[in-house]
DNA sequence: TATAAAGCTTCCAGTAACAGGAAGGTCAAC
DNA sequence: GTTGACCTTCCTGTTACTGGAAGCTTTATA
């Protein structure tokens, strides 16, 4: 199949399938004579993958640590764990929730008439609201 | 003062300054005759408004234009609302959070053996687990 | 006094994960 | 034969900086 029947099966733009490839994350792909990319059912797969990690919002090198495309690792198999994987992106998830948390209470108090004076932050802005 | 007090000051590198600077978030300061930048107090409230601004993460360009840096205003006068620029802060903050508390609802769901074999994200991983 | 260290300058490259667009080749339909 | 869709490569821009090179000046030390 050419680039454009990957994208519709995987949800994933051409733009972003050729980027994929040029970092190593999907291997390089057959040419047809006319020099357009070929793809397998097993690109399909891969990418697949790919799309549902991203959903998740894991970074691409954890993604690629994981297919084993590092190191000059010739991308063949899946030696990691997937459940590390999601494991470490729901720390990171967790940890991103803890600091709005609290980004949220700062600025729900800077509306609120910001009652707590000593914070400097708070006094800072307060000082240039007032200029 | 030389950059480096500013920097002291504020709590914000002499590259990110520099980078302020640039960017026209900073005017651009006197000199003296070697060529250092020199700074006055104002410069120290400003950046440090900029800073508190984004400890809270607001992004540059929104705390530009509270500053009135933009199209072509030489950044004198403050003509905005700094509660808008909260209050917007506050909507983007609670928009993240929301997308973060699926994610995370997700991420667990795939680690607890992942109940719904209904979802695709679900039978996607399984099955290159499986691998 | 020599020299080394610290601090200043400018400019260039890299980060994450793509998106947009230019310039040009190819293929199918009308 | 020509329009339009699709393919190719290459280059730029995004956000908010950080790191580093090369080369000044100033300050501290031996």
């Amino acid at each position: 199949m050419k680039i454009a029947e990957l994208s519709k099966l995987t949800q994933v733009t051409s733009k972003t399938i050729r980027y994929y490839e040029e970092i190593g994350l999907l291997p390089e792909p057959a040419r047809a004579a006319n020099g357009y990319r070929v793809y397998q059912q097993e690109d399909v797969e891969r990418l697949s993958f790919i799309r549902r990690c991203r959903d998740l919002q894991i970074p691409l090198e954890e993604i690629k640590k994981v297919l084993g495309c590092d190191h000059g690792n010739a991308c063949e198999g899946h030696n990691n764990h997937v459940d590390d994987l999601i494991a470490a992106q729901l720390e990171r998830v967790k940890k991103a929730k803890i600091e709005l948390e609290a980004l949220e209470q700062t600025l729900t108090g800077l509306l609120d008439g910001c009652d707590d004076k000593n914070s400097s932050q708070c006094n800072i802005l307060h000082n240039l609201r007032a200029h």
